[in-house]
DNA sequence: TGTACATCAGTGAACGCGCGTTCACTGATGTAC
DNA sequence: TGTACATCAGTGAACGCGCGTTCACTGATGTAC
C-alpha cells in the first residue's frame, strides 16, 4: 500500500508533496477507515516525516479540508457525468443513484466530506451556492423536468427533500439487512433505484416499462 | 457538568456505577461532541478512577454499545408518543418528525446510536425486527395506513425510503443553509413537516387544511 | 449478638502507545552578478 | 560560465498529552456459624 520509495529513488525534494499527501489520505482512508485518518499516519503513507505536510498545510483540519474538498468534486464530476449518460425524467434519479454509487465506494471518504463540515458548522462544499455544485445541479434538474422555478421554496423544499432522501441511502446501503432486498431486485442499483422510486420525487427507471 | 461529589459525601461502593457511567457518558457527549467520549472521561465524569468502569463493562465498546442502546431505547419511546398523540394518516409524519426532533435533540448521542453499529456491521437496535423496534412501528403504521402486506418487497423499499429520508433529515437538519427556510416556514418542525411533505410518502398534516 | 472470612467494587499508579506540533537542522534549487 | 547566497522543502529528534488497559491493593458488605 505504501507509496514510500527507497532512500536512493526518491530525490530530497518530492516534486508535488501536497497531491501526494492527499492521495496518500485517499488510500489510508478506504484501506483503514476514518478513525485511522491522523497526519503522522498520511506522512508515512507519503514516505516522508511527519513534520513534512507542515509546509504544505496549517495543521491537520487543512489536510482534512483538502481531501473533503476532493471528495465533492468527484462526486460532482461523476453526478455530471451521470446527468449527461441520461435524459428526461431518469435524469434526477440518475444523479440519485450516482450519488449513492459513490458514496459506497467511497465510504471514508463520503464520511470525512460531512465530518469536515460538520466540524466548521459550514457548507458542505457540494451544497454551496456556486452553479456546479451538486446541490444546484438537482435542483436545476427539477427545474428543467417542470419544477416551478418561481416557487422558490417549493423548489427548495424539493430539492432538500431529494438531497435527504440519498444521504439516507447513501450511509443505510451497506447494512446487511438489505442483503435480501438487493438480491430480490437483482444488485444494488437496482435495489436503490426501487428505493428512490418510492421517495415519490424520483421518478423510477421502471415507471414506464 | 460533574458528577463527581467531595470525597467524604460519595460512599466507598457507588450503589449503581453502571448507570452512573452511562449517564456520564451522555452528558460528556453532549456538552463536548462524540469525539470527547473516552472511557477516562467518563469516569472522570462520573468521579470515579479510570479503573472502575472495568468491573462493569467489558471494554469501551461494550461501554458505548449501552450508550446506544439507551438512545435507541429512549428513540423508540418517543416515536411511540408520537403515534398515540396523532391519529389518521398525520402518524406516519409524527413518527418521521419524532425521528428527526430526538436527532436534533440529542446529536452527538444520534451519531454514536449509527456508529456503534457500523463498527460491528451490525444491525442499528432501532432496526431489528422485535415487534417493538422502531422499524417495525414505521412498517406497522404503514400497513395500518393501507400499505398491502402481502407485498413484502413494496412494503420494505417504502419502509426503507421513509427511514432513509428521516435520517438524511436528521442529518443535515443542523445546516446553517436551511435557517431561512426554517423561518420562512415558522420553525424547525414546519421544515420538518414540509421536508416529510416533499417525500411523497409522508402526508403532509396541511394537505388537508 | 459477635466474629471470621469470602466476595465484591472500588483505588491509584503504572504500562506502552500514537498523536499533533515544534524546532534547529540540512540538502537542493534557483537567481544575481 | 562560475560562484555566492537566499530561499525552499525536506529531516529527525523531541515536547507534552490523553488514551485504553492492567495490576496489586484495599475498603465495605454480607453471610455462616
Amino acid at each position: 500500500m505504501s507509496e514510500a520509495k527507497s532512500a536512493d529513488s526518491r530525490p530530497y525534494h518530492h516534486g508535488d508533496l501536497r497531491r501526494a499527501l492527499v492521495d496518500a489520505a485517499r488510500r489510508l482512508l478506504e484501506a483503514e477507515g476514518p478513525s485511522a485518518l491522523s497526519l503522522r499516519a498520511v506522512a508515512r503513507e507519503a514516505g516522508v516525516s511527519p513534520a513534512a505536510p507542515y509546509h504544505h498545510f496549517k495543521d491537520k483540519a487543512e489536510l482534512l479540508d483538502a481531501v473533503a474538498q476532493e471528495g465533492w468534486d468527484i462526486l460532482q464530476e461523476q453526478m455530471k457525468e451521470a446527468k449527461a449518460n441520461d435524459q428526461g425524467l431518469h435524469q434526477l434519479t440518475s444523479l440519485g443513484i450516482a450519488y449513492v454509487c459513490f458514496a459506497r465506494e467511497n465510504p471514508a471518504l463520503y464520511r470525512v466530506m460531512y465530518d469536515a463540515t460538520r466540524d466548521k458548522e459550514a457548507l458542505p462544499e457540494g451544497m454551496s451556492s456556486d452553479k456546479d455544485s451538486a446541490y444546484c445541479m438537482v435542483r436545476d434538474t427539477m427545474i428543467e423536468h417542470g419544477a416551478d422555478p418561481t416557487q422558490e421554496i417549493h423548489l427548495e423544499l424539493a430539492t432538500v427533500a431529494a438531497w435527504c432522501g440519498a444521504h439516507g441511502l447513501a450511509e443505510m446501503a451497506g447494512f446487511r439487512q438489505f442483503d435480501h432486498l438487493k438480491a430480490a431486485l437483482g444488485g444494488e442499483r437496482p435495489f436503490f433505484d426501487a428505493v428512490f422510486s418510492h421517495m415519490g420525487l424520483f421518478p423510477s427507471s421502471h415507471d414506464d416499462c
